[in-house]
DNA sequence: GCCGTTTTCGGCCCGACTGTTTTCAGTCG
């Protein structure tokens, strides 16, 4: 695990401790907001000490959100592995106690009270205990309290990890239309960290206005997949559901079509986004809520009939705030509320797909079907990217099939109009950073995407030092999921990406953004790195089968996030531009 | 614990819903 990593959830736990022991709420959240800062974090910590400990502590000040008391326990962690006052936490406070607090449901109050009263220290203690006389009696716990609990902890066990962007997507784009097409509804749209496009999700969020709210909530709570009802209000209601054996948590929110535009970004989020726009707000003596932009200070204006300065869309309130619109993708409080919005990158500017497979490896489809669903989706280009000979599972080319299948590519170029066809190959980077081609093998393809497949465990400078290899290798066009990792599945390597970002810039290589749901590799926070420092981003599928060109949303979404305008995307490029640069290579 | 065009102290977003309560604490996002 890399040093940011590790410290993010040192910074975790030790909120989480302090909570429990009933600390001030502000010293918690300044450790939950480093917590979250680190996990974004492009530059390790450890290489911002190492490169001049004097200084470290007031360098490190300089990230939003680290005084000097948090810089203090960086350094003192890079430097001894461990944080003092960490440690000590973890001596007055049961480890168990934060698997209890990871329970939806129980908070700081609810866990303290159970550790105190009835010495319950883990989960399965809580379990043991929950249908004791003396768990009964704890205040404030009642029979559906408990039951509560029980079905939390149930679902808890279920569902360990978040969800992936390309399972829940197609999910709430269904029950979207369902929403939109219930009598009476006005406007419908998901909101939540779907919007903003994230790579994976914690729960679905929908919005509606609508003239009948009692229909659209009852339908809500009663959907078939629906295994639990959590709230159901006036203007809000939330379920548990289970879809083909995947466990959701979904919240409904009804409003007034007048406050759409209020409602949507309050439950758009980010949740720091919306602090950021509220303290903004104060600022300006006015007041932000989900019903609107409120003049004055008073608390719930909107009961006392006051008319908002906006409310009605998210365009006139980022106004009113004097702001330009923010894109939902952006809305994560990591400095979008500075400086004017870039124009992002849309689905649409893509029009050329640099990384697909077919049979020859382990796609699915021939040359022809692969070619035409490239065409089909408006792409001027398609490169053919077989896996190379030592993928032996992926039925990787040998050199001599892989000569026969550039004959067959150029040959079906020649033979289909409408498209450019590329002979390329995902050539593997061997563990020590050498390909899996010869150069003059290497050197007769269009286009080389070269890619980790095996060795993912590898120490990070080794892993660095790999990747470099083939960033500078002259023949190599782009870096292939240059991570390796699978979302919720596998780390992937953990190279040192300003090394990385230097280097595609001094050669003109390509870093990929693989548009499969489990990879989206590079990340976002990685691209937004690799932006700054002016590297070139290639949005793929990795296509191995026709439905998965419909993947590249998930690309263009994480894209955005990084603030990517098209520019930076040689996929958007006109086939000239692209085509000259491919032959710069050659 | 952090932060500052109200700056080194005194703030720190705002509201919905539940369950156990008779007026609100706890949790969530």
């Amino acid at each position: 695990m890399s040093t940011n990593r590790e410290l993010a959830h040192l910074f975790q736990q030790t909120a989480a401790a302090l909570e429990l022991l009933g600390e001030n709420r502000f010293k918690v959240n300044a450790n939950t907001r480093v917590a979250r800062l680190l996990k974004d974090l492009t530059r390790d910590v450890e290489e911002i000490v190492r490169q001049d400990p004097e200084t470290a502590v007031k360098r490190l000040t300089q990230l939003d959100g680290v005084g000097k008391g948090i810089a203090e326990r960086m350094v003192e962690f890079v430097r001894t592995g461990a944080v003092a006052e960490h440690e000590e936490l973890l001596e007055r406070i049961p480890r168990g106690l934060f698997d209890i607090l990871d329970i939806p449901g129980l908070g700081p109050k609810a866990v303290k009270l159970m550790w105190e009263e009835l010495g319950i220290t883990s989960v399965q203690e809580l379990k043991d205990r929950l249908d004791s006389p003396e768990f009964l009696a704890l205040p404030r716990m009642g029979k559906k309290s408990i039951e509560n609990i029980r079905k939390a902890i149930e679902f808890s066990e279920k569902s360990q990890d978040r969800i992936p962007l390309g399972i829940a997507r197609p999910v709430a784009l269904e029950w979207l239309a369902e929403l939109r097409s219930l009598p009476g509804v006005q406007k419908a749209d998901y909101a939540g960290s779907l919007r903003r496009g994230r790579e994976t999700l914690g729960d679905l969020d929908f919005l509606v206005a609508c003239e009948d709210p009692a229909t659209v909530r009852e339908h809500f709570v009663t959907r078939p997949a629906v295994t639990q009802v959590l709230a159901k209000g006036e203007t809000k209601s939330s379920v548990r559901l289970e879809i083909a054996g995947v466990p959701f948590q979904a919240d409904l929110r009804i409003v007034d079509l007048s406050a759409y535009g209020a409602a949507l970004m309050y439950f758009t989020g980010s949740k720091e986004h919306n602090v950021r726009l509220r303290e903004l707000a104060i600022k300006s003596g006015r007041r932000l809520n989900e019903y609107g932009l409120f003049e004055g200070k008073e608390e719930r204006p909107q009961d006392g009939g006051a008319e908002p300065l906006a409310a009605r869309t998210e365009e006139e309130i980022y106004q009113a705030l004097g702001l330009g619109f923010i894109a939902p993708e952006l809305r994560e409080d990591r400095g979008e509320l500075e400086g004017i919005p870039p124009r992002l990158i849309e689905l649409a500017d893509l029009k050329a797909e640099l990384h697909a497979h077919t049979r020859a490896s382990d796609g699915r489809l021939s040359l022809e079907e692969l070619a035409q669903t490239a065409k089909d989706h408006g792409f001027h280009t398609l490169a053919v990217t077989d896996h190379s000979q030592s993928s032996v599972i992926a039925n990787g080319l040998k050199p001599d099939r892989l000569r026969r299948h550039i004959a067959a590519i150029r040959e079906a170029d020649e033979r289909i109009d409408g498209i450019k066809i590329l002979a390329g190959s995902e050539v593997d980077i061997l563990t020590d950073g050498r390909l899996d081609y010869e150069d003059d093998l290497l050197a007769q393809l269009d286009i080389v995407v070269a890619s980790p497949h095996v060795g993912l465990r590898q120490d990070p400078a080794v892993a660095t030092q790999r990747l470099l290899a083939a960033i500078r290798h002259p023949l190599v066009h782009i870096i292939g999921h240059p991570t390796g990792r699978i979302i919720n599945k596998r780390e992937g390597l953990s190279p040192d990406m300003e090394a990385i970002f230097g280097a595609a810039v001094e050669h003109d290589t390509v870093l990929e953004l693989n548009a499969n749901w489990q990879r989206l590799d590079l990340r976002d926070h990685h691209l937004r790195g690799a932006l700054a420092h002016g590297v070139k981003i290639s949005i793929d599928t990795d296509a191995h089968d026709a439905p998965h060109f419909d993947f590249a949303i998930y690309g263009v979404l994480t894209a955005r996030r990084a603030g990517m305008s098209p520019d930076s995307c040689i996929n958007t490029w006109p086939a000239e531009r692209l085509h000259a640069w491919l032959r710069s290579k050659r």
